[in-house]
RNA sequence: GCCUCUGUAGCUCAGUUGGUAGAGCAGCGGACUGAAAAUCCGCGUGUCGUUGGUUCAAUUCCGACCGGAGGCA
């Protein structure tokens, strides 16, 4: 497994491993997932793809809702397939809770139900957090006590799993922690030695973007009639670009918000992986680097007993 | 040249009827089990433009100077 910040060289080292190991590469983006999102996710391009099977980017249009509990069910096909195949499966993305889901082989519990979910964003809104933080607390003190009552995601959903399930939210995550992981992953995370390296790398790609046609997909996008209330819209950059392309936003204030908004996400991602003790981490000194990467993953394997 | 307004945290600004100041954004840290590039939480000492004066005490009042905006000519 390969991940990191956005634009610390994931894609790069995921295919030079690939090659190296007789691998596939299993993609762990949830914006890639989604086909018309090319430049303003940095989809790998075929050439970057070197002629490495990728699986898990264009599986849905752009007006689908996508999730987690899917990526797992359709990742875990993929992984399993290109094992019976006598290769090596190498996951290579930026979000975390994919990723893990993935590798742990979690299960999520069931909503088959819409309307359920409506009612509960409803009367979250009606009654407010305080409230319904109070309600939870009744059947679930355990996830009460974790959660935040301005977290509305994580309190509705709170209540749906119990509504929906019967079990509450805590017994779910207690039973599903206790699964054994389905695959047996070696960690391996990218990043720069100094932050602010990071950061600049990340300004040069969403010039890169600029330069490439991100204002033009943008407005393919809304042509098609995708609105930035689909979930794939939740990807940075895209509402930015449509804005500007609407004439409500100066192009080059939406350029900086880009960067910006692709900078607290790289903070985010980082935060995500510091926790995680197992993870070996490669962090680069000037630019990313393949060759070194490469030496430093085999390394990494050797030593762990995985080649 | 004269007049008016203005100068407070990296940015935009609030405020102190005189007892050394606070929001949003940014930044930093954290959380994260069916929206995750999403969502949520925590962290605010800064010569209150400079310099004199009044005062027990001034960022707050008065003067001068410097910077910015506008008006008059």
């Amino acid at each position: 497994m390969i991940t990191g910040p956005t634009a610390s060289g994931k894609t790069a080292l995921g295919v030079a491993l690939a090659r190296e190991l007789n691998g596939e590469v299993v993609s762990a983006d949830s914006m890639q997932i989604y086909k018309h999102l090319d430049i303003g996710t940095a989809k790998p391009t075929a050439a970057e793809m070197g002629g490495i099977p990728h699986h898990m980017i264009d599986v849905v249009s752009p007006f689908d809702d996508y999730s987690v509990s899917r990526y797992v069910d359709d990742a875990t096909v993929c992984a399993d397939d290109i094992i019976s195949r006598g290769k090596l499966p190498i996951i290579v993305g930026g979000t975390g809770l994919y990723i893990e889901s993935l590798i742990a082989g979690r299960i999520f519990a069931p909503t088959e139900n819409e309307s359920v979910r409506a009612e509960l964003n409803d009367k979250y809104d009606r009654i407010g957090g305080g409230q319904m933080l109070a309600e939870l607390a009744k059947f679930d003190p355990v996830s009460a006590e974790k959660l935040h009552m301005n977290d509305k995601k994580r309190v509705v959903r709170a209540f749906e799993v119990y509504e929906l399930t019967g079990k509450t939210q805590s017994e779910h995550d207690a039973e599903t922690k206790a699964i054994p992981p389905h695959y047996d992953a070696l960690r391996i995370a990218l990043d720069y030695a100094d932050r602010t390296r990071l950061y600049a790398r990340i300004g040069e790609r969403v010039d890169e973007m600029v330069d490439t046609g991100f204002l033009g997909e943008a407005k393919d996008l809304l042509k098609m009639g995708v609105t930035r209330n689909h979930t794939s819209m939740q990807a940075i950059g895209y509402r930015e670009m449509m804005d500007a392309a609407l004439g409500e936003m100066w192009f080059s204030d939406a350029v900086d918000s880009v960067k910006q908004r692709s900078r607290q996400y790289a903070k985010r991602q980082l935060t995500w992986l510091r926790r995680r003790e197992d993870i070996r981490w490669i962090s680069w000194d000037e630019k990313p680097s393949t060759a070194l990467g490469l030496a430093l993953s085999t390394e990494f394997l050797r030593e762990a007993g995985y080649i």
